[in-house]
RNA sequence: GUCCCCGUCGUCUAGGGGUCUAGGACACCGGGUUUUCAUCCCGGCAACAGGGGUUCGAAUCCCCUCGGGGAUGCCA
């Protein structure tokens, strides 16, 4: 068994398509099967080697793996159809001698004009089959005349086409009604996807083809060509869409679609790729957190979802706070400091111990990696601003007392060795204040914040000076 | 327009003739824990698109309607 993902180099690698990446990276391990990569990069305008670069490196960092590819060769390549067009020109002239396909002299501004003409009457737009039996008189004039031909395959009549499709069951298709005679090879000599992708998928010796549902209408051309070539048919699973929040196909103006940007923005691979995965499919026993290993066991490809999807950004981001929550604080640390360097603290300042253990009192507020900072910021400044809350408290009357207390302490009484133990016992001993009369100005005068990590915590995280320099702003501004 | 696909809580889904007064998860709303926040725990809200069949019995099977999506490119 076979699988295949074939993107198309045309810009990042869209969310969408990362789906159709692992979902068939699940399948291949689930039945042990190869998998494939094949850069579909026939669109010569817009394809680019940076685009294919990036894609390349989207795939890895989700760790998807492939056997054969552009990069890592195989018996099957080459893996860009760039590179295979002596193979297709080869097909196509069989076509052409067999009269399978023909010469089509067409220009595009006359087949727009048709086109016009038909969605105007209210028609479907079926190529009229002007060129389909040309003698060599009205070819050679036309020739004359600087056209350049491009190739159409001779859309067989009456014939039906059956798909039986792993996701969607039985899919019937008359050859009448699929559009006419379609192109196979542009007029500059570059061949068509529908065209050349079941050559490759059959050269490639794919038996399963997993795919969006948007290729649907398209498999009957493949199919058909498949028959005129006698070539083998793979078989089928279009996967459903996935969608906007309007239920239209996904697009940027629904939010990030770009799995780069997730990455940046700090999604974990296994986060992002089990939201996907999950993205129709489930698992039998319902768990919803799953490894890659735990999901190539449980999936079918018979058991994806038929329907479409609406993409969920508030889940995908739960998850990946699930995953953050479960990492190991060595890796948690690595994952997250270049967060923080990112928001300008330098990590090499601090001890890489206590750093983990900043990390591991604040991970828990983080959906992404890039909610550090905000966060982590009140072990790493050196005085924290008051928010308006923490004023508010500050201003108390209560406030000042405890302030003022806490100030003498760690002035007069408390050093290195013994703030963290006594400080706040020692406030609440010597000024009587209790609960969050008690608290509230503690957690305030120190964190900036009425909010965050427990005090038992926070306090010895901070450090004597940290805090002591903290204690002192907080009296010069609210006690004088 | 035509062809194709799809239709269970707001969202992702379980379910495939009786065990469904339809289960789980996210979100939301309560409550508990945390003298705070987050986490965590408990509870609540909320759906079989509509209409006809078939059947003793339908969310499940069939048909129609409606709704949504995709394709209809010298894009993939």
């Amino acid at each position: 068994m076979r699988l295949r993902f074939a993107p198309s180099p045309t810009g990042y690698l869209h969310i969408g398509n990362a789906r159709t990446a692992v979902l068939n990276y699940l399948l291949a391990r689930k039945y042990n099967a190869a998998y494939v990569l094949r850069i579909e990069d026939t669109d010569m305008e817009r394809s680019t080697r940076r685009s294919e670069d990036s894609i390349l490196q989207d795939l890895r960092w989700l760790g998807i793996r492939w056997d054969e590819g552009p990069d890592t060769g195989g018996e099957n390549g080459p893996y860009r159809q760039s590179e295979r067009f002596d193979i297709y020109k080869k097909y196509t002239d069989l076509l052409l001698e067999q009269k399978k396909a023909y010469h089509c002299y067409c220009s595009q501004e006359e087949l727009e004009a048709m086109r016009r003409e038909a969605s105007e009457a209210g028609r479907a737009f079926v190529y009229p089959g002007r060129c389909r039996s040309l003698d060599r008189a009205e070819r050679a004039a036309f020739e004359a005349e600087g056209r350049r031909p491009t190739v159409r395959f001779r859309v067989p009549e009456g014939e039906t086409v059956v798909v039986e499709d792993h996701i969607k069951g039985r899919v019937v298709f008359e050859s009448g009604n699929i559009g006419g005679d379609f192109i196979i090879v542009r007029s500059d000599g570059v061949p068509v996807y529908n065209y050349i992708v079941i050559i490759d998928d059959a050269l490639m010796k794919i038996t399963h083809v997993v795919r969006g549902e948007d290729h649907l209408p398209n498999t009957p051309k493949q199919v058909l060509i498949a028959r005129a070539l006698g070539l083998p048919v793979p078989e089928y699973a279009h996967l459903s869409l996935v969608l906007g929040s309007d239920r239209s196909k996904l697009s940027k103006r629904h939010g990030i679609t770009s799995v780069e940007v997730y990455r940046k923005e700090g999604y974990l691979a296994e986060a992002l790729v089990n939201y996907l995965a999950m993205l129709g499919w489930a698992a039998e026993s319902g768990e919803e957190i799953l490894s890659i290993d735990e999901m190539a066991s449980q999936i079918e490809m018979g058991n994806l979802a038929r329907s479409a999807a609406v993409f969920d950004f508030q889940k995908l981001r739960w998850m990946n706070g699930m995953y953050i929550r479960a990492l190991d604080l060595s890796r948690a640390a690595d994952l997250f400091i270049p967060y923080l360097a990112e928001s300008g603290y330098d990590a090499s300042k601090y001890d890489r111990p206590w750093l983990e253990r900043v990390i591991d009192a604040v991970r828990g507020n983080c959906e992404v990696l890039s909610d550090i900072a905000r966060y982590a910021a009140l072990f790493l400044d050196d005085i924290m601003e008051p928010d308006a809350e923490a004023v508010a408290m500050l201003k108390e009357p209560d406030s000042k007392i405890v302030v003022a207390e806490a100030r003498r302490l760690i002035t007069d009484e408390l050093g290195e060795s013994n703030y963290a133990a006594e400080l706040v016992n020692l406030i609440k001993k010597n000024t009587g204040m209790k609960g969050k009369r008690l608290f509230m100005p503690v957690r305030a005068m120190l964190t900036g914040s009425l909010h965050g990590p427990e005090l038992d915590i926070t306090v010895p995280l901070l450090g004597y000076d940290r805090c002591r320099a903290r204690v002192e702003y907080a009296h010069r501004r609210f006690c004088s």
